[in-house]
DNA sequence: CGATCAGTCTTTTTT
DNA sequence: AGACTGATCG
């Protein structure tokens, strides 16, 4: 027997060599999933099997890139050769291959969450629908995404009897529309949200059958890893994949789904044993990470759900020490209170502050801790929502790279077309979105040929030094390797000078983030196993990337991180904060009993990523929107037997008051102005705009029939102006106008 | 067009 | 309390 086989028990040993075939591995928290996956990809290449075959999805980029070193040290150079990484990432390589199929350019952008409600924004704002009322953009955006991850496209929707209904009754009826405008301004700006990089690889194996055929001969072993939060449209991939095969691997624990609000839907292992019956299942519920009063606590905890699948852990670890319960009067006090024990256990115990980890369940809960540890010289490292690659100044440099890169890129044009300012402001901006929209082209066609519309000289003057270096960035990008190109854009662009001038502390932060930045492509052109160098290859990695997959867990830190950051994580030491009703459980959280019952599992999660020691903390008070907020021990503390437990003084006696509930304001509801949709039709052919004169009557891809009221300007500045029936007079641009003659 | 100021709204969780 | 928006003025 191999000897990594020999350091297995004997249901995770069984796992490993039932390779061939459909595989479910139940795995416990602590139960050493991640050695079976990584053993198991091991055995398959000793076996023979060819790492080019073999794909492996994860949760993170980290655990990818953990997972490959792992399986390296095991079998060498091969494991460089699987596919691993994230399900996003994986498919954004696919598509980058296969984007021209669906119509998209393959150096498409990809839209993260703030791209996308300024595109909502941006659409609302055209259409007169108040961003307050009920059409909130990050409500329309969840909406839509949730949509997406459902696999309910604009016309499903459309046909969805139900959907509709309770749209126009809930007063949304014009949901539906936005989806469609959102959908065709990301495609005319060539971009993919998140969930179109699901959508579009799902389309794209449905749809060409040479596809599909490519990637199932491709991918002859799938292993999937925390199927538990995988949606429906990722599932119906893999099942694609996999179809011809049926080699496909999933290994997951429901008691840790934690991602219904993303589209995670526990059904996939219900669906799974019912499209593969021949499945085999393989549990592991022998836990290694934690003491006995932990695993037990945590058992506790999840049997107080009622949806969940069969099994138990269980441990040889020792007994250990009982889990504290810390009571903390203030939010403040309980950062004080925890910091405190950790420079006791650091002190007394030797325990390092890498060990050591504060879990909460919302990102703004991290302030007081930063606090309280600065004061205290903790040092620690905050794993937050916000990636490095979302700063500000950093997104700004990236919007640079981006649109010249892809220049149908209107997000990124808006953050860069004004920053530096060069005089262009909001007022410009939507008179070239009209330009564009009249003209159905994009706006950077628009500033190509400026001269032909009507807009002030200094505009004129202005966009087209504006076009002429964005043209030569374009050069630089062809010619020149990444870091070259993107030096260049950041001088020349102005940022850096910007940025340098700024000498407030935030300043030079900003400026070593843009530093950083600079250093970090430098890195990537360096980098060994990369193929494709190309600053768009960089574009499309680290719009991938979580803060957590660059963080260095090495250096000697405390971390402070939300719970669902921690998933897949362990330390010897976790506090979990804020264990108050509605905070954790949430107060969004506990109308329903399927909710109430994801917060309980995230609740597990927390507390399993304990090894050792593990303090439970709560606040009677806390601030909230400026006011003093009185909270309620969560229930959740009640739920652990108190022979696990061991309280500080008083902790249990909380004070309970009813928290304040806050009125909200009524709001007018704005008036509505109707407008008429847009339809374009795609196979439209346009006849010989140089035959056209003042008097004929026309018909155009976009509005309809009209009729010609004068034509002026030469060449690529000829324009018509055309009354439409149905839209009225509009100045077009006959360069890009789709026309007929009547 | 851009800077400043007042008023409003916010909190789940993340690829 | 702090970020963000929109209105007002230079």
């Amino acid at each position: 027997m191999k000897n990594y086989l020999k350091e297995l028990n004997d249901q995770q040993r069984i796992a490993v060599e039932n390779y061939q075939g459909a595989s479910l591995i139940i795995a416990g928290a602590g139960s050493g999933k991640t050695r079976v996956l990584t053993t198991r990809i091991a055995y398959m290449i000793d076996n023979h099997i060819d790492a080019f075959s073999i794909l492996a999805l994860t949760f993170t980029n980290k655990a990818a890139q953990e997972m490959r070193e792992r399986v390296e040290t095991i079998v060498g150079v091969d494991a460089k050769n699987i596919w691993m990484g994230t399900f996003h990432s994986v498919f954004a390589r696919i598509l980058r291959a296969e984007a021209f199929r669906i119509g998209y350019p393959n150096n498409f952008t990809i839209y993260d969450t703030d791209d996308s409600k300024s595109v909502i924004k941006a659409i609302l704002k055209e259409e007169n629908l108040d961003p307050k009322g009920t059409y909130k953009p990050s409500a329309i955006h969840s909406r839509i995404s949730a949509c997406k991850n459902s696999l309910i496209k604009p016309d499903d929707y459309e046909n969805n009897i139900e959907l509709m209904d309770s749209d126009k009754s809930s007063g949304k009826a014009r949901f539906i529309e936005l989806y469609r405008k959102y959908n065709a301004r990301c495609f005319r700006s060539g971009a993919m949200d998140f969930d179109d990089l699901l959508l579009n690889t799902y389309d794209l194996l449905n749809n060409f059958p040479d596809v599909l055929y490519k990637y199932q001969h491709r991918f002859n072993y799938v292993l999937i890893d925390e199927f538990q939060d995988t949606n429906v449209v990722q599932y119906m991939i893999i099942k694609k994949i996999a179809a011809s095969t049926r080699n496909l691997c999933v290994v997951g624990d429901d008691s840790q789904s934690i991602y219904s609000f993303r589209g995670a839907n526990i059904r996939n292992i219900l669906d799974f044993e019912k499209d593969f019956p021949e499945l085999k299942v393989f549990k592991l519920e022998q836990n290694y990470r934690s003491t006995v009063n932990i695993v037990e606590a945590s058992d506790n905890i999840i049997s107080n759900n009622k949806y969940r699948l069969p099994k138990k852990l269980w441990t040889n670890n020792a007994a250990g020490n009982k889990i504290k319960i810390l009571k903390a009067d203030t939010e403040a006090d309980e950062a004080n209170i925890t910091a405190f024990n950790i420079l006791n256990l650091h002190k007394n115990e030797n325990i390092a502050f890498s060990d050591i980890a504060v879990l909460y369940r919302t990102n703004a809960q991290s302030r007081a801790f930063e606090e309280a540890f600065r004061r205290l010289g903790i040092d620690y490292r905050l794993v937050g929502s916000i990636s490095f690659y979302q700063r500000k100044e950093v997104k700004d440099l990236l919007a640079y790279f981006r649109f010249v890169i892809n220049p149908a890129d209107e997000e990124a044009l808006k953050r860069i077309i004004n920053y530096p300012a060069r005089g262009i402001g909001d007022t410009t901006f939507a008179h070239l979105i009209v330009f564009a929209n009249d003209n159905q082209c994009t706006i950077w066609d628009i500033i190509n040929n400026i001269n032909a519309f009507e807009i002030s000289n200094r505009i004129k003057t202005v966009l087209t030094e504006f076009a002429f270096m964005i043209k030569s960035f374009q050069i630089a990008v062809k010619q020149k390797d990444a870091f070259e190109a993107a030096k260049q854009m950041s001088k020349e662009s102005g940022l850096i000078r910007l940025m340098s001038d700024d000498k407030s502390p935030e300043g030079i932060g900003r400026f070593e983030n843009v530093q950083n930045l600079l250093s970090a492509i430098k890195a990537f052109t360096e980098r060994e196993n990369t193929e494709d160098k190309s600053l768009a290859a960089f574009l499309q990695e680290v719009s991938l990337l979580t803060d957590a997959d660059n963080q260095d867990f090495k250096t000697d830190k405390v971390t402070l991180m939300t719970v669902h950051s921690a998933k897949g994580l362990e330390f010897r030491v976790v506090f979990v904060a804020g264990l108050e009703e509605n905070l954790f459980p949430s107060m969004m959280s506990v109308d329903t009993r399927e909710e109430l019952e994801e917060e309980r599992r995230l609740f597990y999660v927390a507390v399993t990523r304990a090894m050792e020691k593990l303090y439970l903390c709560y606040a009677t008070t806390r601030f909230q929107w400026g006011n003093l907020r009185y909270c309620e021990p969560s229930r959740f503390l009640d739920e652990i037997e108190s022979k696990y437990i061991e309280y500080n003084a008083g902790a249990k006696q909380g004070k309970i008051k009813t928290p304040e509930i806050k009125t909200s304001t009524v709001q007018r509801k704005p008036v509505l102005p109707v407008r008429k949709p847009l339809f374009v039709n795609p196979d439209f052919k346009g006849d010989d705009v140089s035959s056209l004169q003042t008097g004929m009557n026309i018909e155009h891809n976009a509005f309809g029939n009209g009729k010609i009221l004068q034509i002026d300007g030469v060449g690529d500045s000829r324009m018509a102006l055309i009354y439409f029936d149905k839209f009225g007079q509009k100045k077009i641009l006959l360069k890009f106008a789709k026309i007929k003659i009547v």
